[in-house]
DNA sequence: CGCTAATCTAGAACAAGTTTCAGACTTGAT
DNA sequence: ATCAAGTCTGAAACTTGTTCTAGATTAGCG
């Protein structure tokens, strides 16, 4: 991989030592807030307590509580990835990889609810403002899955799979989180949707 | 089916009058407010200006504004079901009538795409306290899913299908909604979602 | 060091969702 | 027709996200 810095904004002003740190600190307040109480318990003037931060200065570097939460979001994602890589997933087929790695993440989800609750909500309810970060958000999802699947170049129906299989895990996620579906279900409906990974395989007819 | 009431709540003091006509003007101006500016359109204080009902009145008949965003949606999809049933879809097998019947309804969206936007926020917003009418809507949806397979029986993998499809559905909107893809890209994600209807369709091996 | 521009802070102010309350109006039963 | 219970109204109050302002601090530079 390409030396970049691995975190997130593309040409903006490089930021001081003591500016990373605020951000950092802001990002880890917003966290364990919604550790707590999830979407709700992230009320910006706590966080910027929390941070020790003036209110504005909070807004300077998070544009509204969403872009907080989507931020929050791509800095747990990167835990997440690299979590992952140490143990890749074991099962034969491309599907079941996938499967076994979305569940693993769910799993990872599950411990925290309250944490994922804030940050799915954000993700869904982030409007066209925010688009640039949701966009890296999906990107880094995508990254995942194909990590998982193993391709180098996947087809375009291939990632038009991987955008329903994206699609599958916020929307079940969210039924889950809101207590419409129980986790065996969302187990289920992600097995099920894996299997269009099998389904646009290049494998015979192409 | 049934002989009972088509809309809404299940075992609740029946509605006068009065208080039925004050309900649907609500909606109407919900609706309406929607229409215009999306979510962020629909305030409360304006709803009830609009509708003629004090906002405390307002409050008493959809306890938060998602809850009637959500019923807003409700009332929505049943328009769209019966046009759906009255022009029945034309594909061959249930793959590509789900597919048609899905395209039409986001034609249908795309004439209003503002009171889509309100009413899918809405609707992968809400929380718990509002799961018993987002329920609803998930239901229904299965029921003119079903309807284009022309299902009496499905079976369980059956359901799980269309539970991604309606997953596929949701999130496919809100991407599109907030600009993050085009509408070519939701065709396609759809029809390739449908396809898992024709994988758990119980034909050859049972 | 001393200057300038940018950044940060504390706190007030504003906006919209939600709650509350006192009093007027309806409804249903007697 | 009358009373009690429930409902509706208008208005104020409260909460939390967001914006704004004036002054203090910091960073970069000559």
């Amino acid at each position: 991989m390409p030396a970049e810095a691995s975190s997130a904004s593309p040409a903006s002003p490089p930021l001081t030592e003591r500016q990373e740190a605020r951000r950092r600190r802001i990002l880890h307040a917003s966290a364990q807030l919604a550790s707590r109480g999830g979407f709700d318990a992230v009320q910006m003037r706590e966080v910027a307590e929390s941070s020790q931060v003036a209110l504005g200065t909070l807004y300077r570097y998070f544009p509204s509580k969403v872009h907080l939460l989507v931020a929050t979001m791509q800095d747990q994602l990167e835990h997440m990835h690299g979590t992952l890589r140490k143990k890749p997933p074991q099962g034969e087929t491309a599907a079941e990889r996938v499967a076994e790695t979305l569940m693993r993440a769910f799993r990872a989800l599950q411990r925290e609810p309250h944490l994922a609750d804030a940050m799915v909500r954000a993700l869904t309810f982030a409007d066209r403002s925010v688009s640039p970060e949701v966009d890296q958000v999906s990107r880094q999802t995508t990254v995942i899955i194909l990590d998982a699947m193993g391709l180098e170049n996947p087809t375009p129906e291939q990632l038009s799979a991987v955008r329903v299989i994206e699609h599958t895990w916020h929307s079940a996620l969210i039924t889950w989180l809101s207590g419409r579906a129980s986790i065996a279900q969302v187990k289920i409906d992600i097995e099920t949707v894996c299997r269009l990974i099998d389904l646009t395989a290049p494998t015979d007819a192409s």
